[in-house]
DNA sequence: TAATTATGACGAC
DNA sequence: TCGTCCTAATTAC
């Protein structure tokens, strides 16, 4: 359950570890059969990350759309080289485990939960979801372990190179598509920060939101607004503004409008950076490290429904809008 | 073992 | 506004 910053996390897994390799693609459930034979055989040239879509280029101008929508991930297993700026060696991207990270019971040569690697860029074996049937692992980790792993569940698509396999299980969307269908996907998405330069990014954002009578509660959501924003970061860029999700995207001032749009520029620096919806950045630094500890202490009001705001103890209001679960302070958003 | 839940988005009225 | 699709973990019984 991915919004923009796990995407790009995913994207970055990909650049390092299947762009520049001829992929064995498969569909174990079968719902993707005849495009994994299209993939198979093929080198990946490119993959891009906008909002929370991830596109990945194949030789022959090939591209293949991934939407994750709400419990699609993707699983990497065998030799996955980590990104020094990814906090965690990434074995589940996509969802999110009890400690809050996008990463999921990762095993190491120890065969423990590994959530930490910490330097530069380095080779981590890993493991994911180890089953009752798995062996002993041998001194060097991994060595013992079956290849390619054993299908799990239902795998939509699992692209194989020689050392690492990537299973997508559950997305809400996976298709191949041509140069320009790629590019008509990406034209209908609103600005992501580290797609769009941030300043004309702003001015894109800024001018639809002042145009629109919709509650700004309802844009923040609306990729074609604004890329990569999900249920739980707009409910924390609201607070964080002290913004009534009801008000009308043109009656917000439009300096607090351009705050929202900066806003997002950093926590998506921040999420894809820690892998984490960190929203309570404005911390000291014993509250930062206990916010990133413990899940609960780690947003103003997402997932608080009744409990006192942070700031002014007011019991937070849980309420449905579009569908979706709204958390907000109804006195600190006026 | 079943019900519930989830960080999405679309199409039919 | 509603129903629908995608899947697995967690919680309730």
């Amino acid at each position: 359950m991915p919004e923009g910053h796990s995407v790009h996390r995913i994207a970055r897994q990909f650049d390092r570890n299947i762009v520049g390799r001829t992929v064995a693609a498969s569909s174990p459930q079968g719902r993707f059969a005849e495009g994994a034979a299209v993939l198979d055989g093929r080198e990946a040239v490119a993959v891009r990350a906008v909002g929370k879509q991830m596109f990945l280029n194949f030789e022959g101008d090939v591209w293949l759309r991934v939407h994750l929508g709400m419990y699609g991930a993707w699983d990497f297993a065998g030799e996955v080289l980590a990104d020094a700026t990814i906090a965690s060696a990434n074995g589940r991207m996509g969802h999110t485990n009890q400690r809050g990270t996008d990463v999921d019971r990762i095993f190491d040569a120890a065969g423990e939960n590994s959530l930490t690697s910490i330097g530069a860029p380095r080779r981590t074996r890993v493991r994911v979801r180890m089953s009752e049937q798995t062996t002993g692992l041998g001194d060097d980790g991994l060595d013992e372990a079956e290849w390619p792993p054993p299908v799990v569940g239902q795998v939509r698509l699992r692209l194989l190179t020689d050392v690492t396999c990537a299973d997508l299980r559950g997305p809400t969307a996976c298709q191949l598509q041509t140069p320009d269908e790629v590019q008509a996907t990406i034209a209908k998405l609103g600005p992501d920060p580290l797609v769009d330069e941030p300043a004309a990014g702003e001015e894109r954002f800024t001018s639809v939101v002042r145009r629109k009578p919709t509650p700004i509660g309802l844009l923040l959501m609306d990729q074609n607004v604004v890329s990569g924003i999900g249920n739980v970061y707009r409910a924390e860029m609201l607070f964080r503004a002290r913004l009534n999700p009801h008000a009308p995207g043109r009656d917000v001032p439009e300096e607090t409008v351009r705050e929202l749009w900066r806003d997002w520029v950093r926590l998506l620096a921040i999420g894809v950076e820690t892998g984490q919806m960190m929203t309570m950045d404005d911390l000291d630094a014993e509250a930062w490290r206990r916010a990133m500890a413990h899940r609960d202490d780690r947003h103003w009001v997402y997932h608080r429904a009744g409990l006192p705001c942070r700031v002014c103890g007011t019991a937070i209001v849980l309420e449905e809008m579009a569908a979706r679960k709204l958390y907000w302070c109804p006195n600190c958003q006026r």
